[in-house]
DNA sequence: TTCCAAATGCAACGCCGTTGCAATAATTTT
DNA sequence: AAAATTATTGCAACGGCGTTGCATTTGGAA
């Protein structure tokens, strides 16, 4: 269970308004517990929901450091909780993600990630971005 | 420049067609040098391109071995050649790509590629998925 | 309470990708 | 080489994801 007041700290301290959607929509981040939602399973939890809201109210907490983009074979979106330390415009969580490629379930992966790779010489690499997929424990 | 013979021996070789508009979708592919295409970038570079066909051959090519999906940041498909050593549904070459978030231009990255990344406990890992972000040399 | 800026809800749009179906073209068979 | 078979093409229509513009409502500050 979601406390409401942890719920409006991180709306406060992220320079978010705490209207009653942008609460439900963190609370169904916060008790997903690392689990990245697309904006459809967002939908299907929320009281009354308006697509576009939901779009805009995605990009505004990604634009405030609350959550961020998991890549999403299928080319949807997908967004998980930030961990403490991003702030606004500044992602500092660098980790892989697992996508099931049966129930699509995706969830950000914790401990060390190793990247060897080397782009051609005169590119600048400025983000990787590693996505493991299989099956997920339910759908083995 | 690309031999026709060439094109069409590849072709052959993965038990597709030799028509008119396949012959021109493969040899934009082989003139790439490594670049994946999106549908759009195949389109503009058709004589007489037709989006389903386009689609349709691109499954083709990609069932067939011919070619591989790069992810897009974006959300869209890009698709580039397969190294030799690709067969029907049986893609080996497991390589990192490069997209520059200006141009977009996608790269296959050819040398060795390390990662350590853990799935939980229950999860089985199927493929790997490393994508390196940021400018490349035109746009930088 | 008043005011302003931000967030919401609605309508409309554009792009990517897919499906069904009839017409056409490439192989295979005789 | 012609007929039969099978795959491919082209077209129409559709559905989903995501965006933009605009009027209305709401949250927060003065």
């Amino acid at each position: 269970m979601v406390r409401e007041e942890d719920i409006l700290q991180k709306l406060e301290s992220h320079q978010l308004r705490k209207t009653a959607f942008r609460k439900e929509v963190l609370e169904l981040f916060m008790a997903s517990e690392g689990e990245a939602l697309s904006n459809q399973e967002l939908e299907s939890q929320l009281d009354n929901p308006d697509r576009i809201t939901l779009y805009r109210t995605l990009k505004a907490f990604e634009d405030k450091g609350l959550i961020h983009l998991a890549a999403d074979s299928g080319g949807i979106s997908r967004y998980a909780l930030c961990l403490a330390d991003c702030t606004t415009h500044a992602h500092h969580d660098q980790h892989a993600h697992f996508q099931c490629r049966t129930c699509g379930k995706t969830i950000c992966l914790e401990g060390e990630v190793v990247i060897r790779a080397q782009a051609p010489a005169g590119y600048k690499v400025e983000r990787e971005n590693l996505t493991l997929e299989g099956l997920c424990d339910e759908c083995i």
